[in-house]
RNA sequence: GCUCCGGUGGUGUAGUCCGGUCAAGCAUAGGGGCCUUUCGAGCCCCAGACCCGGGUUCAAAUCCCGGCCGGAGCACCA
């Protein structure tokens, strides 16, 4: 895989980064990390350790649920190390007559590329373009005045056959060498050499490079170097979420969106600070597939990959979203709730609340939430707790009626002690641009969570704790 | 407009290179049942597809031709 470290990676490469990754485990061959770092005017080092870090997690995670090993790459390869061997094979060109140094400004070479025309530069001698290439090299030239341009067909159906640029100048410290280089090879010129000379065997790239094809078949011919497969595959989009950086970028920029981790954002590490794991994405790119058609995933299925992931394991903890009092009145002296860390799961344990009633009087907090559809005089289960018959229904107050049952085929509701509760802050991605604060209050138990757990609020969803500041525990929705 | 690439159930795919084992596999969503003191999940069952038209062949999802629809590229960016 050969990202450009021009951002923090999205949902949008993992595809690219499992396809080859799956390949490689299956077929026992290699997997290589290329950082394409050619660009020196939009990449920075902070992006090859996010690349780094993020791939990384991914693979484990490939590891661990498809059984690939190992989770990692192989090999790290870092292109912009080569530009010198890149500066001989370029010198070999020009000698060969296959390349020429150009000095038209760019929007008179757009126009020739457009109708087909031919410069006066094409035809110079090659101790001319060698003389302008040395030239080119020693800073004669400034950045857009001059390029290296492969010889081909100047009226090649293909467009991006019609003589491609291979190096140009550009003044801008490169985030690992500074400014060490001032010519800088393009992107069909460095992948060719690059591939040829790193043994690689099957290039998979995505399909808008389909009509590149053949311009780095040309350069490996003209070079003499070796042919390797070149295997395209579709693009991936998330429903409606543009996956650019350029779109992401202002939001974060004015505060919209509090950094690229932000639970809104497709960002890789966005989504594992909403709360998905790892080996859900994993799983869901693996079932798509590698194929050619462009595909637009819809999160919801990836959310499903997720609960099947989570659910097996996730402790449940009841959450009150904007809580209401509830005062059951002819309680017995305890009433006391065995509620289980997982319900299908009794090794995971239990919890014990107790509640000792006062006149005879018990209070909880229950989801005003559910209050929309309860009606006086019905039953309702409080879940593991006891049976109550709602007597009536106030703006700040619920009463209802302790009764000696255990009948649950009425509505079940979740709740917590008035006396004791933790207080909770729900963060819900809406949309890049919005988000829902939920306030409410959780059990007691809540309090002794850690940054990083995720757990299951009962008949809410799932969610993942993001920080926990001063007995307030601050969680993220990550979906029902 | 030009170049290239796709089109398999609601959705996402496998299969297409090397025609038969594909009256088409898998996943997800849908319907029904079981289980369950949350919601999921789990288990069982049901239903559902080869873009269209020609051709080649004993035989076509697969090969050929024509069309229709969709996507990508057409930056001295990757």
């Amino acid at each position: 895989m050969a990202p450009e470290p021009n951002g923090y990676p999205t949902l949008g490469h993992v595809k690219g980064l499992l396809v080859p990754f799956i390949y490689a485990r299956l077929y026992k061959g290699k997997f290589l990390l290329r950082f394409e770092d050619t660009n020196p005017r939009v990449e920075k080092l902070e992006y090859y350790d996010a690349i780094r870090n993020e791939l990384g997690i991914i693979l484990e995670a490939a590891e661990k649920e498809l059984g690939l090993s190992p989770g990692k790459w192989d090999e790290e390869i870092i292109e912009s190390n080569d530009i010198p061997k890149m500066y001989v094979y370029a010198k070999k060109l020009i000698e060969d007559g296959n390349a020429y140094v150009c000095t038209c400004p760019a929007p008179v070479v757009r126009r020739n590329r457009n109708m087909g025309v031919e410069c006066e530069h094409r035809d110079q001698p090659v101790d001319k373009n060698l003389e302008l290439w040395e030239m080119m090299l020693d800073g004669g030239f400034k950045e857009g005045e001059a390029h290296l341009r492969l010889k081909t067909d100047m009226r090649h159906p293909n467009r991006t056959m019609r003589d491609p640029g291979i190096f140009r100048v550009i003044e801008h410290p490169h985030p690992i060498h500074g400014d060490r280089f001032r010519v800088y090879p393009t992107y069909d010129f460095s992948i060719s050499v690059e591939d040829a000379l790193t043994g690689v065997t099957h290039a998979h790239r995505s399909k808008e490079f389909e009509p590149h094809v053949e311009v780095q078949r040309t350069i490996l011919r003209m070079l003499g170097l070796r042919q390797y497969e070149m295997i395209q595959f579709g693009r991936v989009t998330v429903e409606g979420i543009p996956l650019s950086k350029r779109y992401f970028r202002p939001l974060i920029a004015s505060g919209i969106l509090s950094g690229w981790d932000d639970p809104r954002l497709p960002t890789i590490r966005g989504i594992l600070r909403r709360g998905i794991d790892p080996r859900a994405l994993v799983r869901f790119f693996y079932d798509l597939g590698p194929s050619k058609a462009d595909v637009t995933i819809s999160m919801s299925a990836i959310f499903a990959e997720n609960r099947r992931i989570l659910d097996p394991v996730s402790p449940r903890f009841m959450f009150v979203p904007n809580p209401i009092k509830m005062v059951i009145m002819e309680a017995p002296k305890k009433l006391e709730a065995d509620i289980p860390v997982h319900p299908s799961k009794p090794e995971m344990g239990v919890r014990r609340i107790l509640l000792e009633s006062k006149d005879g009087e018990v209070e909880i907090y229950i989801s005003s939430d559910d209050l929309k559809q309860l009606k006086e005089g019905e039953e309702l289960r409080l879940w593991r707790l006891a049976n109550v018959r709602v007597r009536s229904i106030m703006a700040d107050e619920v009463t209802a009626k302790y009764v000696p049952s255990t009948r649950t085929d009425v509505k079940i509701l979740h709740w917590v002690p008035t006396s004791k509760y933790t207080p909770v802050k729900l963060f819900r991605p809406l949309s890049v641009y919005s988000y829902e604060i939920v306030g409410g209050y959780g059990e007691p138990e809540m309090a002794k969570l850690s940054v990083g757990e995720k757990v299951q609020l009962v008949r809410y969803g799932f969610a993942r704790v993001d920080s926990i500041q001063d007995g307030t525990v601050s969680l993220i929705f990550s979906h029902e």
